[in-house]
DNA sequence: TATATTTGACCCTG
DNA sequence: CAGGGTCAAATATA
């Protein structure tokens, strides 16, 4: 088994034993449990995503590493997956070395080139929870030649891995958290979110189903719908709210509790 | 000891 | 075949 398989396998039973304790904290509404059913729900969706995000990345490797990689419908299929890139120009003001591209997101390091024509090696950087969330956001720094204080940033890919306990908790808009966090940022990453924000706009994003290679999500937010019965049409969205009284939700859940008693299987 | 970076090798595409 | 992108072992660092 891979070490992501393994990741997936533990990320479905946290999901069980997290439905469980749900299960048992709506049987019991009186018991004081410490933990509310909206975390609880929160904290299984998010289980989803990741367990969604980890398979879509296993499916990508397994192909990749695969025998009959070289096969005409592969060839096919990777000509017809155009990456989403958007290219962005920094410059740095205190011209310091070391890491002025500092976005907010983590980035880990992977690779250095020297490109033919190019004076300075290109850093190609992958987000850190790749293999923890199946982040596939990616980006490559190169800095300026003819201008050192400027690094030339292409991104491929968007950020994934936004979703935490934290944030699904509440439903926080784009526009708020973009404000939020550029009160927290250095100047230079205030450059970075100026000359940057259509891309920020869709990186700020924390909870986003909008990945077109996932071919089951009308069937995913078929049941997220049972589940959330006022989550909107529009998407699926982080706020959740659960009616006490609504049984039909409950009783669906039940169900699918019942029919995940084992991943042994796997 | 876990995590991040470096860097040469390898793979894919044009 | 050249060039760009990624992998993965070795190495560095916290």
């Amino acid at each position: 088994m891979l070490m992501e398989e393994k990741l997936v396998v533990k990320e479905l039973e946290q999901g069980k034993e997290l439905a469980n304790q749900l299960m048992n904290s709506l049987n019991n509404p009186s018991s004081s449990s410490k933990v509310s059913n909206e975390v609880l729900i929160s904290e299984i969706l998010s289980c989803f995503q990741n367990t969604i995000a980890m398979m879509m990345n296993l499916d990508k490797k397994t192909l990749k590493r695969s025998p009959e990689r070289s096969d005409q419908s592969n060839k096919k299929r990777r000509m017809l997956e155009k990456k989403k890139t958007e290219k962005v120009k920094i410059c740095v003001g205190t011209g310091q070395e070391g890491t002025p591209l500092d976005d907010g997101h983590c980035w880990r390091k992977y690779g250095q080139k020297y490109i033919h024509g190019f004076k300075n090696p290109r850093g190609y950087y992958r987000c850190t929870h790749r293999f923890t969330r199946g982040c596939l956001a990616v980006k490559q720094v190169q800095k300026s030649d003819t201008n050192p204080m400027c690094y030339e940033v292409k991104y491929v890919e968007s950020h994934t891995c936004d979703i935490t306990p934290s944030t699904t908790k509440h439903s926080v808009s784009d526009a708020k958290q973009s404000d939020d966090t550029i009160k927290h940022m250095k100047p230079e990453e205030l450059m970075l979110s100026i000359e940057d924000l259509d891309y920020k706009k869709d990186i700020f994003r924390t909870f986003s189903f909008s990945n077109p290679e996932i071919d089951d999500f009308l069937e995913w937010k078929d049941l997220m719908e049972t589940l959330s019965p006022t989550t909107s049409e529009s998407g699926i969205t982080n706020e959740f709210h659960v009616s006490p009284t609504d049984d039909s939700c409950f009783s669906s859940l039940e169900n699918i509790l019942g029919s995940t008693h084992d991943l042994s299987w796997m």
